[in-house]
DNA sequence: CGACTTCCTCCACGTCGTAAACTATCCTAG
DNA sequence: CTAGGATAGTTTACGACGTGGAGGAAGTCG
C-alpha cells in the first residue's frame, strides 16, 4: 500500500545496492551469484553494483571459491575496517560501552557501575560521552571513521524528531538523551529501548536468526520484548510497541511497581519472584535489588529441595508461559526467543515446563507454527543490539554517504 | 531491511502505478497536483502515469476545478465501472454476498439464513457460491469484469498456498475454501479473516481512516481484531495473528469454550455476558445462541434497574479495558475502533467507561497517543471488507492486468 | 483583445537493469 | 603441453524510466 520510496530510478540504483549490502553483511562471505538470487538481481547488476561497492570501499573480494571446472567465484565479504560503530547499553546498574568495526569484532569496551535510579538524567548522559570517548580512544581509531552510536536505553523510547526517553522504572520523564549526547559528541546518535536493540542482535546474529517474523523477550527486572515483523523491529505509532512486562494477565491481581493491578511484570519479574519467595519462605526480608541475580539462582538452584522455591518457580511457570501464549496468539511468530538475564537462569532448566504451559494457553493454529527458544547471544547483547543501529542505517542507505563525517552547518546558509 | 520487490525499471514504473492508484482511490477524486504530492511523483511522471491509467479505463477525468486566474485543474477519479468486485462474509448464522463496483457502490446483494455449526464445510461453499452466482445476475453484470470474489470466513485463516480455514469455532478443521470455491466458480478467490476484512473496511472507509497504526477490534459471539501497522494489515508468520479472544486475561480464571482458562473471550464474548448474567439473576436459563443479541440489549437496557445487569456490565467493562490496554501497550497504535454487533451495543453507553478501565492498565505514554472510538460502518462492514481485497490486490499490481478474467490454461502449451 | 496565470504535455537527457556476446580462469583429456 | 570444455564475471547495445525545461492549453483580468 504505501511500500518504498523509490521512485526514480536513481532511487532505484540505491535500493538495489541496499539490498546487495544486506546481503552480504547478513549472509557472511557470500559469492556474487548468491547475492543475485539472494536479492532477485541479474548477474550484470550485480556485477556493476559489486564493482561500485568495492571502489568505495565498503566490501572486498576476501578469497576465490573453487567451482568444479570453471573460473572460480570471488567471494565478498563487507570490509570490516570501512567503518566503527559504538554501541552503549545503559542498564539500572551499569553503563556497557563498546566499539565495534563493521564486522562486528569488537574493538574496545568501558564498563563503569552506576546507579541510574539515583543518577541525574544529565549525569548519566555525561558518564555515557566518557565511555565513548574512552573507547575511541582506546581504540586509536580516526573519530571519522565512525559511523554512529546506538544507545540502547530501559523504558520507552519515543521517536518523534529526536529521540525522547521516558523511563518509568529510574524516574526519567521526557528525557531528550538523543539531543542531550548530540551536544557532548558529534557524532550521529541513534537511541532505542534496549529490548529492541538485543532482538535486533538476535535477530542479526542468534537465535532469531533467518527468520521473518520473531518475538524476543528480554527477562530481568523487568520484562521488554522485541517484535520482529517482517524481518524489521516492528514499533507502532510513537516507537514504544512491545511493553508486554505490564500488560494483565490477571485481573485483579497483585499490585505492579507500575501503579496497576495483575501486571504480568508483577508475576514474572525478577524483584517479583524474590518478593514471592521471600513470602513463602517467611522469615527473611526481601532481598536487595543488587541481589537479585544470585537470589533468582537460589531459588533455582533449590527448588528440588524447598517447597517454596518449587511453588515460587511453578507460578512463574504458569504465567510466563500464559505470557508468552498470548504474545503467540496475537503475534503468530515463528519463534519466541527466551533472553535478558532472567530469561536465561529460568530458561536453563525450566524452558520446556514454559512451552508446555504456553502451549496450553495458546491456541493449537499459531502455537504449532512456533518455536520457544532459549537467547544465544550472551552479556554484552544489548550493547551489540545498539552497535547495530547505526549499521541497519548505513546499509538502508546503501552506504551513499561518504564515511567521513556530515560537516557542521555553517552559521548563515544561503537558504 | 526486505523491502520492496522493484529492482528492475520496469517495476519501477509499476510501483509508481501503483501509488498513483493508491492516491486516487483512497484520496477522492484527486487532481494531478496532489497525486504527485502524494505520492512523490514529479508532475511530468504524474501526467504520463494518469495518461496510461486513462487510457487503459481505470481513472477518469470526471471535471475541472477552477484555479484563479490560469487553466483549471483536472480532477480524476476511479472509474466505478472499471470493474466489479464481490465481497462474501460468511457468518455464524447468515451469509451475505454483495457485489459491489470499484467506486463501492453496492450494485447487488444476496443474504441468507443459515447455520454453519450444522453445516457441513462443502454445503457451506455450495451455499456461497450461490450467493455469488444471484448477485452476478441481479447486477447484470458481464463475469468478465468481475475481479474476484474476497470472502470473509470466522476462524482462523492460514495463508500458504491456498487460503485455509481452521473455524475451532464451527467445527472446521484445515478446510480448503479457497480451492473449493475455485472449483464451483471460475473466479479469483481471496479469503480472509472476518475481523481482519473489517478491520481493512473501517480503515479504507470508517473510523480507522488516515491513520497508520491501528487496532480494530470486532465483539461478537467470539472476539477478533484487526491489526493495522505501517498501513497494512498485520499477519504475523501464517496470517493468523490478532487472536484476541483467546489471550488468557485472568491465570486460573473462568474456563473458555477453547478450552484454556481466563481467556479474554470468557468474560467479554457475548455467549459469556449472557451466562454470567443467567447466573447472577438466577432463575432462567441461559440464553439461546440465536437471541443472544436481544439478550445483550436487554441486559444493557436494564442495567439502571437490574443489580444483576449492572455487575455484569461492570465486569464487561473492566476487562475489556484490560484487554484494550493490552494491545494499547502491545501494539502501541493511534487507534482503537470497537466494532462488531456487540461492540456497537456495548460502546453506545459504554465506552466512555471502556476507556477509563483501560487508562488503568495501559501505560501512560502508549495509552496517551490512542484513541478509542466507535466503528462507523454498519452491518455489512465485513462484506464490504470482504470485497476490499481482490481490490487492494488490483492496486498493489497497478492495474497492469487486464480487466478481462485470464484464459484457463489450455491442455497442452509448448513451455 | 492582449497580458498574465496556471495547468498540463512533450522532448531531450541522463540513468538504470538486462540479455547476449565476450573475456577470464580454471579443469580435464589426450 | 595443448585443445576443448565448463563456469564466472564483464562489456556492450538496448529499451524503459523519471525529470527538468520548453512550450502548448485554457482559463482570468484589465
Amino acid at each position: 500500500m504505501a511500500g518504498s520510496n523509490t521512485t526514480t530510478v536513481r532511487d532505484l540504483r540505491r535500493s538495489n545496492r541496499s539490498r546487495a549490502l544486506w546481503q552480504v553483511f547478513l549472509g557472511g562471505p557470500m559469492t556474487r551469484q548468491e547475492i543475485g538470487v539472494l536479492a532477485g538481481l541479474s548477474p550484470a547488476t550485480v556485477s556493476n553494483l559489486v564493482a561500485d561497492l568495492v571502489a568505495d570501499g565498503i566490501i572486498a573480494e576476501v578469497g576465490l571459491e573453487d567451482s568444479n571446472g570453471g573460473r572460480p567465484r570471488g567471494v565478498l565479504q563487507v570490509n570490516p575496517e570501512y567503518g566503527y560503530v559504538i554501541g552503549v547499553d545503559v542498564g539500572e546498574t551499569e553503563f556497557l560501552v563498546e566499539l565495534f568495526d563493521l564486522g562486528l569484532g569488537m574493538r574496545a569496551r568501558h564498563l563503569s557501575a552506576t546507579d541510574m535510579a539515583v543518577l541525574d538524567p544529565t549525569d548519566a548522559v555525561t558518564h555515557v560521552a566518557e565511555g565513548i570517548r574512552s573507547v575511541i580512544a582506546q581504540a586509536a581509531i580516526d573519530e571519522r571513521a565512525i559511523l554512529g552510536v546506538g544507545v540502547a536505553v530501559p523504558g520507552l523510547v519515543e521517536h518523534t524528531e529526536h529521540a525522547v526517553v521516558h523511563g518509568q522504572s529510574v524516574g526519567w520523564e521526557a528525557v531528550p538523551v538523543e539531543s542531550m549526547l548530540r551536544d557532548m559528541i558529534d557524532l550521529p546518535v541513534l537511541v532505542d529501548n534496549g529490548a529492541k536493540t538485543l532482538g535486533q542482535a538476535e535477530k542479526w546474529f542468534g537465535a532469531a536468526r533467518g527468520t521473518d517474523n520473531a518475538i524476543i523477550v528480554l527477562l530481568g527486572m523487568g520484562l521488554g520484548t522485541c517484535i520482529i515483523s517482517n524481518g524489521e523491529v516492528y514499533r507502532g505509532a510513537t516507537s514504544s510497541a512491545g511493553e508486554w512486562g505490564h500488560t494483565c494477565i490477571a485481573v485483579g491481581g497483585r499490585r505492579c511497581r507500575c501503579g496497576a493491578n495483575g501486571c504480568l511484570e508483577a508475576y514474572v519479574g525478577a524483584a517479583a519472584i524474590a518478593a514471592r519467595y521471600a513470602e513463602l519462605a517467611g522469615g527473611g526480608q526481601a532481598a536487595s535489588p543488587a541481589n537479585l541475580e544470585g537470589t533468582v539462582a537460589a531459588i533455582i538452584a533449590s527448588s528440588q529441595r524447598s517447597q517454596a522455591a518449587a511453588q515460587v518457580l511453578d507460578e512463574v511457570v504458569t504465567y510466563l508461559g500464559a505470557g508468552i501464549a498470548n504474545l503467540v496468539n496475537l503475534f503468530n511468530p515463528e519463534r519466541v526467543v527466551v533472553g535478558g538475564w532472567l530469561g536465561r537462569a529460568l530458561s536453563g532448566a525450566l524452558l520446556p515446563r514454559i512451552t508446555e504451559a504456553a502451549s496450553t494457553y495458546a491456541l493449537r493454529l499459531p502455537f504449532s507454527g512456533v518455536r520457544i527458544v532459549k537467547a544465544e547471544l550472551g552479556q554484552d547483547a544489548v550493547a551489540l543490539g545498539g552497535a547495530t543501529l547505526p549499521i541497519a542505517r548505513l546499509l538502508n542507505a546503501g552506504a551513499t554517504a561518504p564515511p567521513a563525517r556530515p560537516e557542521r552547518r555553517p552559521a548563515f546558509t544561503t537558504s
